[in-house]
DNA sequence: GACGTTACGCACCGATCGGTGCGTAACAAG
DNA sequence: CTTGTTACGCACCGATCGGTGCGTAACGTC
């Protein structure tokens, strides 16, 4: 972080763009995020929605999401405990802008992207690929 | 993957979203593709336009677009080495598509994003908010 | 012949991520 | 009085992530 080149100012300054990709760096939290763009739910409701997660990731899940501001939470005291979780809205405007757009992308191109993935398959790894392509004169 | 409830089909079934997010999961993955938005780069060009990244994880990383088809690879046979990186077609429209989405998202809300996180900062775990919130009987 | 450059590979390592299993405080129902 | 429910916490664990350091094949330069 201390060592500016020339061309590194570009993107190391740019270390906005990973402040926004940053919060799709965590497994669920997308997951989370759209779980709850429906409106309010019980901590119990969104395990079963998003459907995998532990127990212990999906309290880490919302923590972060708390902590960065996208969700609030309510707690009453009732018994058995009730919180809802919400999206606020830094959280919405996330959901209902990048994350569509995302959202979009994989409707236009998701096929591509998986057809993309399954012809490279194992079939070629990155050293073969090598040994045939930047030193030809082997073999 | 095997458990389906009835709330949960919803969202696993969405798992189309997850495969999009994976995209961003690796810190490095989206900082190369915008590094490669302007053109073709070689591998030198892209190390210090990143700035901070590993010579591992660079190729690491790479390879992962490779594999997902967002890059195209073309090595010359020279002396020294010279291997030029670019996006195909699928990674420019992720390009110009979702991660200009997520840009705009930080210009505009950046900001909030930040003193949100600044306002979290410590001060509040979890669990005393808990302790003070839940259980409010206590003390 | 020693040296530098480029684009890798490989061995090793600490930190983080996500999962499992178990405990708990509060109350309501049987 | 035992059992169930909810929303957590905590201890432990294997896998993955990203970083460091060192080696190498090919060739141009001095």
């Amino acid at each position: 972080m201390s060592n500016y080149e020339s061309h590194s100012y570009e993107l190391v300054a740019d270390c906005r763009l990973r402040a926004a990709t940053d919060l799709f760096a965590h497994t669920w939290d997308p997951v989370a995020l759209a779980a709850l763009r429906t409106g309010p739910r019980r901590r119990r409701e969104l395990r079963s929605a998003i459907g995998g997660i532990s127990d212990k990731v999906l309290t880490e899940t919302l923590h972060r999401l708390l902590a960065n501001g996208l969700v609030n939470r309510r707690a009453y005291a009732e018994a058995p405990p009730r919180v809802e979780y919400s999206l606020t809205d830094l959280g919405e405007s996330l959901v209902d802008g990048p994350m569509r757009a995302l959202g979009r992308w994989t409707l236009e191109h998701g096929d591509e992207l998986f057809e993309a993935q399954e012809a490279w398959h194992g079939r070629y790894r990155l050293a073969d690929e090598l040994n045939g392509d930047l030193h030809p004169n082997r073999a």
